[in-house]
DNA sequence: TTGTGTGCAAAATCTTTGCACTTCG
DNA sequence: CGAAGTGCAAAGATTTTGCACACAA
Protein backbone atom coordinates (compact mmCIF):
# COMPACT_ATOMS: atom_id res chain seq x y z
CA UNK A 1 0.00 0.00 0.00
CA UNK A 2 1.21 3.52 -0.86
CA UNK A 3 1.39 5.91 1.88
CA UNK A 4 -0.03 9.21 1.98
CA UNK A 5 2.95 11.55 1.67
CA UNK A 6 3.88 10.09 -1.02
CA UNK A 7 0.64 9.89 -2.55
CA UNK A 8 0.00 14.09 -2.39
CA UNK A 9 3.61 14.39 -3.60
CA UNK A 10 2.67 12.49 -6.73
CA UNK A 11 -0.39 14.29 -7.16
CA UNK A 12 1.64 17.50 -6.84
CA UNK A 13 4.02 16.43 -8.97
CA UNK A 14 1.72 15.92 -11.59
CA UNK A 15 0.93 19.17 -11.86
CA UNK A 16 -2.68 18.97 -9.33
CA UNK A 17 -3.13 20.62 -6.11
CA UNK A 18 -3.66 19.36 -2.86
CA UNK A 19 -6.55 20.45 -1.33
CA UNK A 20 -8.28 19.27 1.60
CA UNK A 21 -11.31 17.44 0.03
CA UNK A 22 -8.56 15.59 -1.89
CA UNK A 23 -6.86 14.42 0.93
CA UNK A 24 -9.80 13.29 2.33
CA UNK A 25 -10.73 11.19 0.07
CA UNK A 26 -7.34 9.78 -0.32
CA UNK A 27 -7.01 8.79 3.60
CA UNK A 28 -10.69 7.47 3.07
CA UNK A 29 -9.04 5.38 1.08
CA UNK A 30 -6.14 4.45 2.42
CA UNK A 31 -7.21 3.81 5.90
CA UNK A 32 -9.99 1.23 5.12
CA UNK A 33 -8.27 -2.25 3.80
CA UNK A 34 -11.90 -2.60 2.27
CA UNK A 35 -12.87 -1.18 -1.14
CA UNK A 36 -15.49 1.34 -1.37
CA UNK A 37 -18.19 2.78 -3.46
CA UNK A 38 -18.36 6.52 -4.11
CA UNK A 39 -21.07 6.92 -1.48
CA UNK A 40 -18.95 5.00 0.52
CA UNK A 41 -15.77 6.56 0.04
CA UNK A 42 -18.15 9.84 0.67
CA UNK A 43 -19.01 8.80 4.25
CA UNK A 44 -15.86 7.87 5.00
CA UNK A 45 -14.49 11.58 4.00
CA UNK A 46 -16.41 13.36 5.78
CA UNK A 47 -15.00 12.44 8.81
CA UNK A 48 -11.43 14.12 7.84
CA UNK A 49 -13.39 16.95 5.71
CA UNK A 50 -17.47 17.55 6.83
CA UNK A 51 -17.84 19.79 4.06
CA UNK A 52 -16.86 17.71 1.31
CA UNK A 53 -19.75 16.98 -1.22
CA UNK A 54 -20.01 13.44 -3.32
CA UNK A 55 -19.47 15.27 -6.48
CA UNK A 56 -15.96 15.98 -5.49
CA UNK A 57 -15.24 12.72 -4.66
CA UNK A 58 -16.43 11.41 -7.76
CA UNK A 59 -14.34 13.61 -9.45
CA UNK A 60 -10.83 12.62 -7.38
CA UNK A 61 -12.01 9.19 -7.22
CA UNK A 62 -11.92 10.05 -11.57
CA UNK A 63 -8.68 11.95 -11.08
CA UNK A 64 -6.68 9.01 -9.10
CA UNK A 65 -7.93 6.56 -11.30
CA UNK A 66 -6.47 8.23 -14.26
CA UNK A 67 -3.40 8.51 -12.23
CA UNK A 68 -3.36 4.71 -11.29
CA UNK A 69 -3.35 5.80 -7.94
CA UNK A 70 -6.75 3.70 -6.86
CA UNK A 71 -8.33 0.73 -8.92
CA UNK A 72 -12.00 -0.45 -9.88
CA UNK A 73 -13.30 -3.14 -8.49
CA UNK A 74 -15.66 -5.12 -10.16
CA UNK A 75 -17.73 -7.57 -8.16
CA UNK A 76 -21.51 -9.28 -8.83
CA UNK A 77 -22.99 -6.70 -6.31
CA UNK A 78 -22.07 -3.61 -8.48
CA UNK A 79 -18.57 -2.66 -10.39
CA UNK A 80 -18.56 0.93 -8.57
CA UNK A 81 -15.80 -0.44 -6.26
CA UNK A 82 -12.35 2.11 -5.65
CA UNK A 83 -9.40 0.75 -3.88
CA UNK A 84 -5.91 2.21 -3.44
CA UNK A 85 -2.94 0.56 -5.70
CA UNK A 86 0.24 1.08 -5.42
CA UNK A 87 1.59 2.68 -9.12
CA UNK A 88 1.85 0.07 -11.62
CA UNK A 89 0.39 -2.70 -10.06
CA UNK A 90 -2.93 -3.97 -11.05
CA UNK A 91 -4.38 -6.60 -9.12
CA UNK A 92 -6.49 -7.32 -6.27
CA UNK A 93 -7.53 -10.14 -3.87
CA UNK A 94 -10.99 -9.18 -2.18
CA UNK A 95 -12.70 -11.07 0.82
CA UNK A 96 -16.34 -11.60 -0.86
CA UNK A 97 -17.30 -11.46 3.41
CA UNK A 98 -16.36 -8.15 4.62
CA UNK A 99 -14.75 -6.90 1.26
CA UNK A 100 -11.13 -6.75 2.89
CA UNK A 101 -9.03 -5.83 -0.36
CA UNK A 102 -4.92 -6.32 -0.44
CA UNK A 103 -3.01 -6.41 -4.05
CA UNK A 104 -0.88 -9.31 -4.63
CA UNK A 105 2.40 -9.32 -6.53
CA UNK A 106 2.68 -9.85 -10.24
CA UNK A 107 1.04 -12.45 -11.79
CA UNK A 108 3.27 -14.45 -14.61
CA UNK A 109 0.47 -15.23 -17.21
CA UNK A 110 2.50 -14.57 -20.53
CA UNK A 111 3.01 -18.27 -21.19
CA UNK A 112 -1.23 -18.52 -20.88
CA UNK A 113 -1.47 -15.44 -22.74
CA UNK A 114 0.44 -16.29 -25.52
CA UNK A 115 -1.43 -19.40 -26.26
CA UNK A 116 -4.97 -18.01 -26.14
CA UNK A 117 -3.67 -14.71 -28.57
CA UNK A 118 -2.17 -18.45 -30.91
CA UNK A 119 -5.90 -19.73 -30.69
CA UNK A 120 -7.94 -16.56 -30.68
CA UNK A 121 -6.36 -14.92 -33.42
CA UNK A 122 -6.15 -11.75 -31.25
CA UNK A 123 -3.00 -9.27 -29.93
CA UNK A 124 -3.60 -9.51 -26.32
CA UNK A 125 -2.90 -5.93 -25.01
CA UNK A 126 -4.03 -6.34 -21.20
CA UNK A 127 -5.79 -8.57 -18.69
CA UNK A 128 -7.82 -7.58 -15.97
CA UNK A 129 -7.87 -10.61 -13.15
CA UNK A 130 -9.53 -10.11 -10.03
CA UNK A 131 -9.06 -13.06 -7.21
CA UNK A 132 -12.01 -13.36 -4.39
CA UNK A 133 -12.23 -15.76 -1.19
CA UNK A 134 -11.94 -15.12 2.21
CA UNK A 135 -9.50 -13.15 4.44
CA UNK A 136 -8.24 -14.84 7.44
CA UNK A 137 -10.54 -12.90 9.76
CA UNK A 138 -13.93 -14.20 7.93
CA UNK A 139 -12.36 -17.50 7.72
CA UNK A 140 -12.52 -17.73 11.73
CA UNK A 141 -15.90 -17.39 12.39
CA UNK A 142 -15.63 -16.14 15.82
CA UNK A 143 -13.22 -13.64 14.93
CA UNK A 144 -15.68 -12.06 12.29
CA UNK A 145 -17.72 -9.34 13.13
CA UNK A 146 -18.91 -8.22 9.77
CA UNK A 147 -21.25 -10.22 8.65
CA UNK A 148 -21.80 -10.91 4.71
CA UNK A 149 -21.20 -7.27 3.64
CA UNK A 150 -21.04 -8.38 -0.02
CA UNK A 151 -22.76 -10.62 -2.49
CA UNK A 152 -21.45 -13.92 -3.62
CA UNK A 153 -17.95 -12.99 -5.14
CA UNK A 154 -17.68 -12.57 -8.96
CA UNK B 1 -20.50 -20.37 -28.32
CA UNK B 2 -24.04 -22.37 -27.73
CA UNK B 3 -27.00 -22.83 -30.01
CA UNK B 4 -29.85 -21.15 -29.75
CA UNK B 5 -32.21 -24.07 -29.90
CA UNK B 6 -29.74 -25.63 -26.81
CA UNK B 7 -30.02 -22.37 -25.12
CA UNK B 8 -33.90 -22.42 -24.92
CA UNK B 9 -34.26 -26.27 -24.34
CA UNK B 10 -31.90 -25.56 -21.33
CA UNK B 11 -34.54 -22.45 -20.52
CA UNK B 12 -37.25 -24.46 -20.11
CA UNK B 13 -36.07 -27.40 -18.41
CA UNK B 14 -35.22 -25.12 -16.02
CA UNK B 15 -38.92 -24.26 -15.26
CA UNK B 16 -39.05 -20.89 -17.31
CA UNK B 17 -41.34 -20.11 -20.02
CA UNK B 18 -39.90 -20.07 -22.96
CA UNK B 19 -41.72 -16.65 -24.70
CA UNK B 20 -41.33 -14.76 -27.81
CA UNK B 21 -39.86 -11.50 -25.77
CA UNK B 22 -36.95 -14.45 -24.53
CA UNK B 23 -36.05 -15.63 -27.57
CA UNK B 24 -35.38 -12.31 -28.96
CA UNK B 25 -33.18 -11.13 -26.15
CA UNK B 26 -31.46 -14.58 -26.73
CA UNK B 27 -30.83 -14.12 -30.30
CA UNK B 28 -29.84 -10.58 -30.22
CA UNK B 29 -27.07 -11.93 -27.95
CA UNK B 30 -26.16 -15.24 -29.98
CA UNK B 31 -26.31 -13.51 -33.41
CA UNK B 32 -23.73 -10.32 -32.76
CA UNK B 33 -20.17 -11.81 -31.07
CA UNK B 34 -19.51 -8.36 -29.18
CA UNK B 35 -20.48 -7.95 -25.88
CA UNK B 36 -23.20 -5.41 -25.59
CA UNK B 37 -25.27 -2.91 -23.06
CA UNK B 38 -28.77 -3.75 -21.95
CA UNK B 39 -29.73 -1.03 -24.34
CA UNK B 40 -27.88 -2.37 -27.29
CA UNK B 41 -29.17 -5.77 -26.41
CA UNK B 42 -32.89 -3.61 -26.62
CA UNK B 43 -32.22 -2.31 -29.94
CA UNK B 44 -30.91 -5.64 -31.79
CA UNK B 45 -33.91 -7.72 -29.76
CA UNK B 46 -36.66 -5.37 -31.39
CA UNK B 47 -35.59 -6.66 -34.78
CA UNK B 48 -37.18 -9.92 -33.36
CA UNK B 49 -39.97 -8.74 -31.42
CA UNK B 50 -40.12 -5.24 -32.02
CA UNK B 51 -42.93 -4.82 -29.04
CA UNK B 52 -40.19 -6.03 -26.55
CA UNK B 53 -39.57 -3.24 -23.65
CA UNK B 54 -36.44 -2.25 -21.96
CA UNK B 55 -37.38 -3.45 -18.81
CA UNK B 56 -37.84 -7.20 -19.92
CA UNK B 57 -34.36 -6.99 -21.67
CA UNK B 58 -33.02 -6.54 -18.19
CA UNK B 59 -35.15 -9.11 -16.29
CA UNK B 60 -34.13 -11.14 -18.85
CA UNK B 61 -30.79 -10.67 -19.01
CA UNK B 62 -31.16 -10.75 -14.96
CA UNK B 63 -32.59 -14.53 -15.44
CA UNK B 64 -30.34 -15.88 -17.99
CA UNK B 65 -27.14 -14.50 -15.98
CA UNK B 66 -28.45 -16.02 -13.01
CA UNK B 67 -28.55 -19.34 -15.07
CA UNK B 68 -25.11 -18.54 -16.02
CA UNK B 69 -25.93 -18.41 -20.02
CA UNK B 70 -24.82 -14.61 -20.43
CA UNK B 71 -21.94 -12.99 -18.50
CA UNK B 72 -21.28 -9.96 -17.34
CA UNK B 73 -17.80 -8.08 -19.31
CA UNK B 74 -16.38 -5.51 -17.28
CA UNK B 75 -14.21 -2.60 -19.19
CA UNK B 76 -13.30 0.64 -17.76
CA UNK B 77 -16.24 1.90 -20.27
CA UNK B 78 -18.65 1.03 -17.85
CA UNK B 79 -19.15 -2.61 -16.49
CA UNK B 80 -22.52 -3.35 -18.16
CA UNK B 81 -21.68 -5.18 -20.91
CA UNK B 82 -23.19 -8.53 -21.21
CA UNK B 83 -22.27 -11.68 -23.44
CA UNK B 84 -23.05 -15.36 -24.34
CA UNK B 85 -21.59 -18.05 -22.69
CA UNK B 86 -20.91 -21.74 -22.90
CA UNK B 87 -22.46 -23.11 -19.73
CA UNK B 88 -19.42 -23.31 -16.77
CA UNK B 89 -16.97 -21.56 -18.87
CA UNK B 90 -16.39 -18.28 -17.54
CA UNK B 91 -13.96 -16.09 -19.64
CA UNK B 92 -13.95 -13.93 -22.47
CA UNK B 93 -11.51 -11.98 -24.45
CA UNK B 94 -12.94 -8.79 -25.75
CA UNK B 95 -11.47 -6.85 -28.58
CA UNK B 96 -10.81 -2.94 -27.33
CA UNK B 97 -12.17 -1.54 -30.98
CA UNK B 98 -14.81 -3.17 -32.14
CA UNK B 99 -15.81 -5.22 -28.57
CA UNK B 100 -16.02 -8.48 -30.09
CA UNK B 101 -16.06 -11.11 -27.88
CA UNK B 102 -14.73 -14.82 -27.50
CA UNK B 103 -14.69 -17.66 -24.92
CA UNK B 104 -11.18 -19.00 -24.26
CA UNK B 105 -10.59 -22.61 -22.59
CA UNK B 106 -9.95 -22.96 -19.12
CA UNK B 107 -7.08 -21.08 -17.62
CA UNK B 108 -4.43 -23.15 -15.23
CA UNK B 109 -3.92 -20.42 -12.36
CA UNK B 110 -4.17 -23.59 -9.92
CA UNK B 111 0.02 -22.98 -8.90
CA UNK B 112 -0.58 -19.78 -8.78
CA UNK B 113 -3.60 -19.34 -6.63
CA UNK B 114 -2.07 -21.60 -4.34
CA UNK B 115 0.73 -19.00 -3.98
CA UNK B 116 -1.25 -15.71 -3.32
CA UNK B 117 -3.45 -17.79 -0.94
CA UNK B 118 -0.48 -18.87 1.21
CA UNK B 119 1.05 -15.10 0.81
CA UNK B 120 -2.04 -13.48 1.75
CA UNK B 121 -3.82 -15.88 4.12
CA UNK B 122 -7.18 -15.62 2.06
CA UNK B 123 -8.84 -19.10 1.24
CA UNK B 124 -9.44 -18.07 -2.40
CA UNK B 125 -12.46 -19.27 -3.97
CA UNK B 126 -13.19 -17.66 -6.95
CA UNK B 127 -11.78 -15.49 -9.93
CA UNK B 128 -12.44 -12.91 -12.47
CA UNK B 129 -9.96 -13.09 -15.54
CA UNK B 130 -10.52 -11.01 -18.71
CA UNK B 131 -8.90 -9.87 -21.23
CA UNK B 132 -8.38 -7.16 -23.40
CA UNK B 133 -6.58 -7.18 -27.15
CA UNK B 134 -7.68 -6.50 -31.07
CA UNK B 135 -9.41 -8.94 -33.33
CA UNK B 136 -7.58 -9.95 -36.31
CA UNK B 137 -10.01 -7.69 -38.03
CA UNK B 138 -9.45 -4.78 -36.05
CA UNK B 139 -5.66 -5.40 -35.83
CA UNK B 140 -5.73 -5.04 -40.20
CA UNK B 141 -6.51 -1.48 -40.39
CA UNK B 142 -7.96 -2.00 -43.85
CA UNK B 143 -10.38 -4.49 -42.62
CA UNK B 144 -11.86 -2.71 -40.06
CA UNK B 145 -14.51 -0.86 -40.74
CA UNK B 146 -15.78 -0.09 -36.27
CA UNK B 147 -13.79 2.88 -35.26
CA UNK B 148 -13.48 2.67 -32.23
CA UNK B 149 -15.86 1.26 -30.28
CA UNK B 150 -14.96 0.80 -27.17
CA UNK B 151 -12.69 2.92 -24.78
CA UNK B 152 -9.59 2.36 -23.59
CA UNK B 153 -9.59 -1.17 -22.62
CA UNK B 154 -9.20 -2.11 -19.35
C1' DT C 1 -3.46 37.24 -7.64
C1' DT C 2 -5.19 33.73 -10.56
C1' DG C 3 -6.99 29.91 -12.25
C1' DT C 4 -7.82 25.25 -10.38
C1' DG C 5 -10.98 23.10 -7.49
C1' DT C 6 -15.37 23.07 -4.78
C1' DG C 7 -20.22 22.85 -3.34
C1' DC C 8 -24.83 23.25 -4.55
C1' DA C 9 -28.67 22.43 -7.34
C1' DA C 10 -30.41 20.63 -11.33
C1' DA C 11 -30.17 17.62 -15.28
C1' DA C 12 -29.29 13.39 -17.40
C1' DT C 13 -28.79 8.43 -17.07
C1' DC C 14 -29.57 4.10 -15.75
C1' DT C 15 -32.22 0.56 -13.18
C1' DT C 16 -36.03 -1.15 -10.47
C1' DT C 17 -40.91 -1.48 -9.07
C1' DG C 18 -46.20 -1.59 -9.27
C1' DC C 19 -49.93 -3.02 -11.76
C1' DA C 20 -53.21 -4.50 -15.20
C1' DC C 21 -53.06 -7.11 -19.43
C1' DT C 22 -51.04 -11.21 -22.31
C1' DT C 23 -49.74 -15.47 -23.41
C1' DC C 24 -47.37 -19.90 -22.80
C1' DG C 25 -48.05 -24.55 -21.35
C1' DC D 1 -57.65 -22.01 -17.42
C1' DG D 2 -54.02 -20.23 -14.39
C1' DA D 3 -49.79 -18.56 -13.33
C1' DA D 4 -45.66 -16.75 -15.27
C1' DG D 5 -44.29 -13.10 -18.15
C1' DT D 6 -44.86 -8.49 -20.32
C1' DG D 7 -45.27 -3.50 -21.30
C1' DC D 8 -46.02 0.92 -19.62
C1' DA D 9 -45.41 4.55 -16.52
C1' DA D 10 -43.51 6.13 -12.55
C1' DA D 11 -40.27 5.91 -8.84
C1' DG D 12 -35.46 5.32 -7.29
C1' DA D 13 -30.72 5.43 -7.62
C1' DT D 14 -26.59 6.89 -9.56
C1' DT D 15 -23.62 9.95 -12.13
C1' DT D 16 -22.73 14.23 -14.69
C1' DT D 17 -22.97 19.20 -15.65
C1' DG D 18 -23.36 24.46 -15.01
C1' DC D 19 -22.08 28.07 -12.39
C1' DA D 20 -20.62 31.28 -8.83
C1' DC D 21 -17.53 31.20 -4.95
C1' DA D 22 -13.26 29.54 -2.35
C1' DC D 23 -8.63 28.69 -1.77
C1' DA D 24 -3.84 26.47 -3.05
C1' DA D 25 0.29 27.96 -5.18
Amino acid sequence: MISEERLLSQLSQAGYRVTRPRRAVIRALLEDGSYASPAEVHERARAHCPSVGLVTVYRTLDLLAGLGFVRRIHADDGCHGYAATEHGHRHHLVCRACGATVEFEGCDLSRFLARVGRDTGYVIEDHLLELVGLCAACRTPAASTVPEKRGEGI
